[in-house]
DNA sequence: ATATGGGAATTGTTGAACACTTGACTCTGC
DNA sequence: GCAGAGTCAAGTGTTCAACAATTCCCATAT
């Protein structure tokens, strides 16, 4: 007897997702404001729920209350960047430090995301390769076995997500970072943790330093206008 | 012009915020159903209002939803406890390494934290002791000034609380716990980091060997009926 | 004793209503 | 012109009442 998919996900939860995955995919950039009845009708749902949606995704960090002003896709500033990238270094040097030799199955599911990310780049799909990017590291904080970790840092890299996918392609390359990732990959499953460490902690430096930059010219072209 | 205090929460929010306290005042001990009508009618809130109170807490942990079957009051497992205080370790310790001479203001409020958790064991208020040791850590993590870490930590050790202020004082004591937490004060004011993340690990240690023992012994003599 | 149907109770969701806030717009009077 | 008061539409916050869907309990039949 195999149940079916039976939807056992409240209205709600899926209104969230789906709003999460528009966030987060740059379908709705950070700034833009959301309407309750708008919404509402275009989803099928009634306003209560989506309600409900947006409290979800508010209290994730994606979207930003005002009172009787409505919610607005949140808008990632320099110092939430780099209050993250401190976070990073804190939880994923340590994730290293972690990880055992028992540890097979999350390598073979980083070695998944590391191939998703390459056919990402290599199709010119930003999107995804970020998505797999930030899923990899992820997957290093599973090396902390640690569930209430896991769902925190996935809230996390939902925050920087939603800023990386608006780097434009012209000033950014994503696809130097796959020889990174794969390197990291390769000295984790030999067991090289002093170096895989000091290789992660310049990769996380790097990688702030070209968001920071390109948020920068962002908001000062923005300034200029 | 001195505003009043206009409430500019909303009544969701202050529903939330009576059920959270409540919850971890342990005046709702874990396991308690929660019905919908009932708690409406009896706060003077509609049911709309209380279904968003119950949104906000079950995303933090203290409730626990189960689609057409209610909410319930958070039951912690011993699982849970583990987990919980291996996150302690990694977020306290690099705490104490992360103080700086420039925080003098967290320090103040430490010692504050510490005048009251010795006025609560003095006048026996096992509840007012154990939210006063939980701030003092709470502070401890603010030396990462990071406020996403901050939140997150006051949300794991609300869980936490809600566990701790269920022993039985005949079964702990509480009093003992006063001069570690002094002693973890001085350390910090001397500057002698080193000292303090030993005593600290141990703190950590022997609070999580209390709680597990506690949590054994009533799970037992729950078995036992 | 085990299953098999009812119901009753409770949650999930909807739609409509109303109070309140906000922001923009207009209309002054200077 | 323009600063400020009044006006008003739009949108959120909250309530209420209803109905659908699900679970739980209990009586009944086998």
């Amino acid at each position: 007897m195999e149940l079916a998919e039976i939807s056992r996900v409240s209205v709600a939860d899926q209104v969230a997702s789906i709003l999460r995955q528009r966030i987060l995919d740059g379908e709705l950039p950070p700034g833009t404001a959301l309407q309750e009845v708008p919404m509402a009708t275009s989803l099928g749902v009634s306003r209560n729920t989506v309600r409900e949606a947006t409290r979800i995704l508010s209290l994730e960090g994606l979207l930003k209350r005002s009172a009787h002003r409505g919610v607005a896709v949140a808008r990632l500033s320099l110092e939430d960047v780099a209050e993250i990238y401190r976070l990073r270094h804190l939880l994923e040097i340590p994730a290293v430090r972690a990880a055992k030799m028992d540890d097979a199955d999350v390598l073979a599911e980083m070695r998944r995301a590391l191939e998703g990310y390459e056919e990402a780049v290599e199709g010119v799909d930003w999107v995804r390769a970020v998505r797999f990017d930030l899923h990899f590291h992820t997957l290093l904080i599973r090396f902390h076995r640690n569930r209430r970790l896991e769902s925190f840092y996935e809230k996390l890299l939902g925050e920087l997500r939603m800023g990386m996918v608006l780097v434009d392609l012209r000033h950014d390359n994503p696809a130097g970072l796959v020889p990174v990732h794969r390197r990291i990959h390769q000295l984790l499953t030999n067991g090289e943790a002093e170096e895989c460490r000091t290789l992660l902690a310049q990769h996380l430096r790097d990688s702030e330093t070209r968001l920071t930059a390109v948020m920068d010219q962002r908001m000062a072209r923005a300034a200029a206008k």
